[in-house]
DNA sequence: CTTATCTCAGGTTGACTGACATAG
DNA sequence: CCTATGTCAGTCCACCTGAGATAA
């Protein structure tokens, strides 16, 4: 029987969300440990990079609304990985840094991280790899604007 | 004053994730005007793709439970989008296929999928874009195994 | 008996929209 | 007034787990 079907390749956009789901998952159960949830991680890594940001900031660095931001920081705030400072140049903003047990929570989740960061890009050369990251950062700048 | 941040970059899997996350919002609401959900979009096309599918096959492909398959199949059968063939050689598997609906209906989608699939690779080279591609599969296949 | 498949039922999570107070 | 921010409340969706029937 001869196969009729097209053969064109699947889009970029199905590559990357069936690579997230997997990735997503592992990373889900690997942070089970630490009792801390993936969106949880993201916020606590990206508040690390930055020092410090406002609920309004993580929620439009993230693609989420603020309300859904901020229901992940309250729960960060009341298992005492973060604590709230009031910004002295505008009353209303509060900026979230790390606690100290912030910082070691983080470290510990960031070695599981590692390990499924690891088992993605083995027997991969780390040149392509880098090359990647900057191009699929550029798609993210591509449809953010 | 100086700033004693670490400068270390962020995992890959971050980066995917965040483009993944936004990908995802503006693929929802292109496939909004066709009333059709992400997950029915793409179980359409992956069984467009390989012709006919199991539900546990679908599943397993997309990194999904059985169950959570099952729900999406239900509702493309019930929007007349797919239909039902008994497997010949197994009673009680169920192969899934496109209907004429189903197939106008996945070109239509398929059209709004590509405009975001284009301005995500605007100014990008088609083969550095074909070599991420082959990558991220790569990537997956490791996490898989 | 064991395994794989399908499917009904209910639960959880992580996003959403709505509404409102407050700071500038 | 208008805009941005924070936050309380409720909703929705896409996954999950549990349980059970059926086919090989």
């Amino acid at each position: 029987m001869i196969d009729t079907r097209p053969v064109s390749k699947p889009l970029l956009a199905y590559t990357v969300a069936r690579l997230d789901r997997l990735v997503s998952k592992l990373l889900t159960q690997q942070l089970k440990a630490m009792d801390i949830t993936l969106p949880q991680y993201t916020a606590l890594s990206v508040l690390a990079a930055k020092g410090s940001l406002s609920n309004a900031q993580l929620a439009e660095r993230s693609f989420i609304k603020p309300q859904s931001a901020n229901k992940i920081l309250q729960d960060l705030l009341q298992a005492g990985l973060i604590e709230r400072h009031a910004d002295p140049s505008h009353g209303r903003i509060i900026l979230m840094t790390l606690t100290e047990q912030g910082q070691r929570t983080l470290a510990q989740c960031h070695q599981l991280a590692l390990e499924v960061e690891h088992k993605m890009l083995q027997n991969m050369d780390i040149h392509l790899v880098n090359l990647i990251q900057s191009s699929m950062e550029k798609m993210t700048k591509n449809l953010k604007d």
